[in-house]
DNA sequence: GAGCTTGGAATGAACACTCACTCAGTTTCT
DNA sequence: AGAAACTGAGTGAGTGTTCATTCCAAGCTC
């Protein structure tokens, strides 16, 4: 097992200063990285292949980011980070729309396209994020779980409301919203099975009618509505329960 | 890259021959190596750790794995053998269960209890798949690839079924035999948000009306269904999907 | 403008280390 | 005794990271 060395804070031997430089550095880098990370995995790529593919030499990316294991965290957060801002701008916009009386529904959908539409914009850092969560350290996947859970409350936020409003059957808070999150993200995670689907929206207009579906399904009713028209039935049934 | 070496056409310096014997020493190889890359990651574990575990030399391991990688390799396919063969079973078992006629929701529950109780019996190498399949070689990714749409289809014809029987609504099928997949794996994916629900059940009980629900669900019905109660959110809805 | 200074950025050889894999020798089994 | 199986130090390729050195453009003096 590799040791859990602490990570030293930033020595800065010839650390780039320029903000705007550095920043667009690293965007090169990590962009670079993002290829060849998903093309041959995280730990079958080395730091020269990442230099060589962003135009750099080996020391410059050092330069840019303190470790290789910084550079994975950047494209996995840089997701997270795009995803918080857009819910904070929404959140403010949500309180008005609020006030005027919209729909949870309407709520809903437009928060559900808004991250929709990202996932598909940031489509091979989710993939990368689903492959690669256990390259990070302890912490940092921790950090990284935290954001995840964090977008997942901002759903769970929207179905209370609309559980306070009425407009949904209380209950599975915590599942639907996993749930409403999972089929978002399978568009970038299984992206394979859905080729059919040429575009977002193709997927999202069917997926938005089944996501209300999810949000008004009450599961407090028993499952067992389904069956027994007969003893066969019914003892299949229960010998599916067992 | 690491260089891709030819693999060679094992030496056999001191292989292994009695069959029983080299069975039992793989399993019991494979088990340990499961622990550690689900614990470590594949790449962070070395053969040593593996031997260890598995109360062998380094050198021995090598008598019954030509390579660290055939021991992935053989994980991840023993768990693809697992689910089709049971996949198989229960296709026999439809055809009668159809001439007994069953209602297809039964049907689906049916199979879609057994699909979560085989996710959730192979949730370790269903989450290895997800994160490992980078240091697969192309066919066997390609091969695994193949073996997921098998499964989706299966479930499409079970909608299928559905369909004629007129239980469910017409269109989308492929979509929603994408999103119940996907629900199921998210159990053994995305596990650790679903840590509320330790048990497969608690989490299947109210997946299942979940999933009926997505099954009846109508996506051809416009989505605008949800909305209007005045201009102003009519605005909005027309905003949303624009 | 020519020459000099300065310091941020780029460089890549060197370092310290890990790892999968080998094989000559030892132990165990029959 | 002889075959089968096990052993673990050794090997060499490959790794992330460092840092003394080089580069270069902008600023300064004359």
């Amino acid at each position: 097992m590799k040791s859990q060395v602490l990570r030293k804070k930033r020595k800065s031997p010839s650390q780039v200063t320029d903000e705007k430089r550095l920043q667009e550095g690293q965007e090169r880098i990590a962009t670079a990285a993002l290829n060849l990370f998903l093309q041959d995995g995280y730990h079958n790529t080395s730091v020269r292949e990442i230099a060589q593919k962003a135009g750099l030499s080996v020391g410059s990316v050092f330069n840019y980011f303190t470790s290789k294991e910084e550079i994975l965290f950047f494209l996995l957060s840089s997701g997270q980070v795009r995803a918080e801002a857009g819910f904070q701008k929404q959140r403010a916009e949500f309180e008005r729309l609020k006030r005027d009386g919209a729909s949870p529904q309407d709520l809903f959908l437009r928060a559900y396209e808004q991250y929709a539409a990202l996932t598909d914009e940031l489509r091979r850092n989710t993939v990368l994020a689903y492959q690669e969560t256990k390259s990070l350290t302890l912490t940092e996947r921790k950090r990284f779980l935290e954001g995840e859970e964090r977008i997942q409350h901002f759903f769970e936020d929207i179905i209370a409301y609309g559980i306070a409003q009425g407009a949904f059957p209380d209950g599975n808070i915590r599942l639907k919203a996993h749930c409403l999150l999972v089929l978002a993200q399978s568009w970038a995670v299984r992206h394979w099975a859905l080729s059919s689907f040429t575009k977002l929206d193709e997927y999202l207009e069917p997926l938005k009618s089944i996501a209300l579906g999810i949000l008004e399904s009450d599961s407090q009713q028993t499952p067992a509505l389904v069956a027994a028209q007969d003893g066969k039935d019914f003892a299949l049934s229960r010998e599916l329960t067992s």
